[in-house]
DNA sequence: GTAATTGCAAAGGCTTTGCGGGCAT
DNA sequence: ATGCCCGCAAAGCCTTTGCAATTAC
């Protein structure tokens, strides 16, 4: 069992939410190109290179984790993704589509949440010019503890390396 | 030349600042360890372990790295570090007893300013509670550029080679 | 047809660790 | 005295990259 959902995200034609995006870019599509697309159109939570080799794998074996990192690297270059680090030594995905957001990450199962974000840009660039900038870009994120009431549907977290805090 | 200052943080019977807070949990005090606090006390930045290692090793030869790694780890779990990742895919530390704030990172030249956390503990809390957690911790980190008029000063940044944005 | 892309395997950067000798308590 | 700590070097993990073969345009 994995935990993403089947979003069905292409069109009738089989292009993928991602995959537009690409070939708006102008980028060749290959085969490998085209599988990590869906799979990331496909994917509603935050994947590392391996959970998305292991995915597109599923899908096509025809394809090498190198790859993989070659393509969410030049889909970062292009705008497409937005590497995250929530703690852990690995690199995570979010596409950029998605609108600017926020996350919470329950640190009991490193499980995360996504949140609008609404009061905070305008107290972010309140913060930035009273030290004398321009705000280009921020990030909050947020490490909680489910309430102990619903505190059903727990997974054994895996403990970070050398995340920060 | 470099940007740390000499804030004189030891007391006059030359026990630094961290080494104190090193005494109080009832860490072993080798002389190596000593060096270690005494560069962290002195510092006000957020140096990275290759940073520690080579002001500690301008104060006296007898450290290696291994040994750096081993003691901000040692530290952190002690709680007397916090370890940071600012980008740059190398840990960076900031002794705990600062207080909690949070960061502004300038793009240009990578250089971190700190700021305190004021209105956001109580923000955070509740955007967590409306999750349905507990906040843990959280972290706030503002990218920025200096406004035009005061853009002196400028070092050239070293880019990150895995960062987050 | 041609430049870009891929797979493989090797290398790179940061960090951890096994081991024998040394040191603080 | 003895259990923890150190330096050294090797290994580990994630990520990048050189090269020859393949592929999209």
């Amino acid at each position: 069992m994995d935990m993403r959902a089947s979003t069905d995200d292409q069109a009738e034609d089989g292009v993928s939410r991602i995959e537009r995006l690409c070939i708006e870019r102008g980028l060749k599509m290959t085969g490998q190109r085209r599988l990590i697309a869906r799979v990331l159109s496909d994917s509603v939570d935050h994947p590392d290179v391996e959970e998305l080799y292991r995915r597109a794998s599923a899908l096509d074996q025809r394809i090498s984790i190198a790859t993989v990192y070659r393509t969410v690297r030049l889909l970062e270059e292009k705008g497409i993704l937005e590497r995250r680090d929530f703690g852990g030594g690995r690199a995570r995905f979010d596409p950029a589509d998605r609108g600017h957001h926020h996350h919470l990450i329950d640190v009991d199962s490193g499980r995360v949440i996504e949140f609008a974000d609404t009061e905070h840009e305008a107290l972010a660039r309140a913060i930035a010019a009273r030290l004398g900038f321009d705000l280009v870009d921020h990030r909050l994120e947020l490490f909680g503890r489910r309430f102990a009431d619903d505190a059903a549907a727990k997974t054994p977290a895996r403990r970070a390396r050398r995340g920060s805090a």
